[in-house]
DNA sequence: GTTAGGG
DNA sequence: CCCTAAC
């Protein structure tokens, strides 16, 4: 039974059924529920029973007990189904008017369905005559032996009525055991006893157990397109929505059919009102509940459900009926108006937003497909292998009675009409591995590949195991690993420290940097794979990285970061072109924040290259400072050939330029290219700085032409 | 893979 | 520094 009650009084009959059973001992893996022995009175205040009211009702429901045992042990999940329905007749009506109303009008629009789907089933009982045989499998001997017997069961109730009606439950529950052992015979008449029956019981065997006889107690969303889904968004909610996201269409309609908030934002299945997150033990509902919350940001996995859509929305209807009726009794207060406006904005949120998928949604839509191709085969040998023994798959898939387990962190996929559980852990070997890792590899080979080995275990684990187990020690593995290489490799912080000190010192061509650092960084972030893992460790930017960087803008122009990085940032291999780029733009801005000038904002709007940071510039490249260090770039050997000088500042560059351009200035044609080239180079270097340069243009060679004035060609101090 | 730009 | 779109 898997309500989330603890006590629950039930008031199931009327005024004559005074007492009623209780103490059901839980005989599978699930929450369970405490029914409180009570007598109504003619005022309708529920009083409890006495003790000796309640041996009373023990000794006569003893008999019957022991059936109902035998058929929770495989049916359980299904109990609990009947079990609220039968309630929810109590419920609604003693329920106020208020309530009753909406109640009512939920399961007019219930009856509906189960209209359409009894109709469904019909046509599939009589054209695939015990279609359900799987599920029929699993009813066992003892069970089973009864279930034939009782196969007459609309006709032997009937006469029997008097002496059941005091536990119309359990009459319930064999008319349920009744169908499922194969009585096609379809049971006549919509379902209208749930909303005006006074609990008859020929009104609950009629009308109720055929409705529930596909019941699997399990929904997997996951499984079906956006309009079933809408489909069964209205019949949760009694409305209708036009929203197609598949993934808030789920979580609506889970929200609505749990009661509960916590949903996941990743895959799950419904069972029994309950969300299933990794496979969450049912016998434990605090864990489950810590496994809900947990699962929040994590992905979960799956058994092997069969589950066809019409399955879901009988499942639905019934699951809806249990989902109003526990909160009934838990006097929740459903809350109905905050929940639909809740339900509202959301639906207007999602219906409003059309915004395209982001690259990492489609990248990881892309790996759930990767992952149910491959997972293909496999599922047609396990689902072969569950055709002999299905049923039990189905109903306890994610029980490990002796391990006692905690199931965390599993990853739902759905291939068709299945679903699949697959660790959650293979996600993070799945991401693009960090920038560093190969530079982690070539440090701790060792560890890593242990690291790595044991990751690519888990999955094999996982199947050896079984269905259902899914436990944090797996996941818990190479978290484990790791820490124990990062607290074991002490020489990981010493190239911290070796890092540092060569950042302090500013040397260059250590070939050291940044490998200590982010594998450090790696180690360390590891454990905690969220974002704060996934962040770079900052490093403050070094005066001589400024240089660097202004230097390398000098040379090769904004812009051209992964340029800059390769040439001017070899030996700073943790900065990355964007890094550079980000830099200068921030030096820009407070550049322009320091010197706000007309002028300046007027060549920001125009250039793409805009003033340096004429501190920046004051500080690194002081008039007489070599502006371009000629770099050691092959075949740039440098011939100074002076006679060439141009002298240059932020006023004259552009007139400058253009008398270049025009060529009026200078005749000689192979110099003219040459400076055209340059003029851009020049650009950089001095528009907007107010400062006046003075550059000698080194020509290799005037009739070598334009082709050896390219960046190679270099700029030296006069 | 690189760059630009928003956050 | 991260993330994304655009190229």
């Amino acid at each position: 039974m898997e309500h989330s009650v603890g006590t629950v009084i039930d008031t199931v009959g009327s005024d004559e059924k005074d007492e009623k059973e209780n103490n059901d001992k839980k005989t599978c893996d699930s929450e369970p529920v405490v029914y409180q022995l009570v007598r109504v009175e003619g005022d309708g205040r529920l009083v409890p029973a006495t003790d000796d009211e309640v041996m009373a009702v023990e000794q006569l429901l003893e008999g019957e007990k022991r059936e109902v045992k035998a058929i929770r042990n495989d049916k359980g999940c299904l109990s609990s189904e009947v079990f609220s329905k039968s309630d929810l007749e109590g419920v609604i009506q003693s329920g106020n008017t208020d309530d009753s109303k909406k109640l009512n009008a939920r399961l007019e629009n219930i009856k509906v369905m189960l209209q359409k789907v009894k109709q469904e089933e019909r046509l599939l009982l009589s054209s695939e005559s015990f279609n359900h045989s799987p599920k029929c499998m699993t009813i066992e001997d003892p069970a089973s032996e009864r279930s034939k017997s009782s196969k007459a069961c609309n006709n032997k109730l009937q006469p029997e009525i008097t002496s059941r009606e005091i536990m119309p439950r359990f009459l319930e529950l064999n008319s349920i055991h009744n169908f499922e052992v194969g009585s096609a015979e379809p049971c006549s008449g919509p379902t209208n006893g749930a909303v005006s029956s006074k609990s008859s019981i020929s009104e609950s065997c009629t009308s109720i157990f055929p409705d529930f006889s596909i019941i699997r107690g399990e929904i997997c969303l996951d499984n079906f397109s956006i309009r079933e889904l809408q489909e069964a968004f209205r019949a949760t909610f009694g409305r209708q929505t036009s929203v197609k996201d598949k993934l808030w269409l789920k979580r609506r309609i889970a929200m609505g059919l749990t009661n509960s908030r916590h949903v996941p934002s990743t895959s799950f299945t419904i069972k029994d009102n309950n969300i299933i997150l990794s496979g969450a033990k049912e016998g434990e509902p605090e864990r489950l509940q810590q496994s809900k919350n947990e699962a929040e940001s994590l992905s979960m996995s799956i058994r092997v459900i069969n589950a066809s859509p019409q399955e879901f929305k009988t499942s639905l209807n019934s699951n809806m009926t249990d989902q109003q009726l526990s909160g009934k009794r838990l006097g929740l207060s459903p809350s109905n108006h905050d929940v639909n406006d809740e339900n509202c904005q959301m639906e207007h949120c999602a219906a409003k937003r059309m915004r395209k998928p982001t690259k990492r949604y489609i990248e990881e839509l892309s790996e759930l497909e990767t992952r149910e191709c491959t997972a293909k085969s496999y599922s047609c040998m396990k689902i072969s292998e569950y055709s002999h023994f299905p049923s039990k798959r189905q109903i306890k898939p994610v029980c490990d009675g002796k391990t006692q387990r905690r199931i965390f962190s599993t990853r739902h996929v759905s291939v068709g009409e299945f679903s699949f559980e697959v660790p959650y852990v293979l996600r993070t070997t799945t991401r693009r591995p960090r920038k560093n890792f190969v530079d982690l590899m070539e440090y701790y080979p060792a560890t890593i590949s242990h690291m790595v080995k044991t990751a690519v275990m888990i999955p094999a684990l996982e199947e050896g195991k079984g269905n259902g187990s899914r436990s944090r020690e797996i996941v818990s593995v190479p978290v484990q690993i790791l820490q124990q290489s990062a607290a074991g490799e002490g020489d990981v912080k010493m190239n911290t420290k070796t890092l540092n000190r060569e950042e302090d010192l500013d040397l260059d061509d250590k070939g050291l940097d940044a490998n200590g650092d982010t594998t450090y960084g790696y180690a360390n972030t590891r454990p905690a794979p969220k974002a704060s893992a996934r962040r770079k460790h900052h490093r403050a930017w070094t005066l001589c990285e400024v240089r660097k960087l202004v230097d390398g803008v000098a040379k090769y122009g904004a812009g051209r970061w992964s340029e800059i990085r390769r040439l001017a940032f070899a030996s700073y291999s943790y900065r990355t072109s964007v890094d550079l780029k980000d830099k200068w733009r921030n030096l820009l801005r407070a550049s322009l924040a320091q010197y706000p000038s007309k002028k300046e904002a007027k060549n920001l709007s125009k250039q793409t290259t805009v003033p340096i940071p004429t501190s920046i510039l004051s500080q690194e490249l002081p008039p007489s400072a070599s502006i371009f260090k000629r770099s050691n770039l092959p075949g740039s050997a440098s011939q100074h050939i002076p006679g060439c000088c141009l002298s240059a500042n932020s006023s004259l560059l552009s007139s400058r330029r253009t008398s270049f351009r025009s060529g009026s200035a200078l005749k000689a044609r192979g110099f003219l290219d040459a400076l055209l080239m340059f003029a851009e180079v020049l650009e950089v270097i001095a528009m907007g700085s107010s400062a006046c340069w003075t550059f000698a243009l080194v020509l290799p060679s005037l009739i070598a032409g334009p082709a050896c004035m390219s960046a190679n060609s270099g700029l030296v101090p006069i």
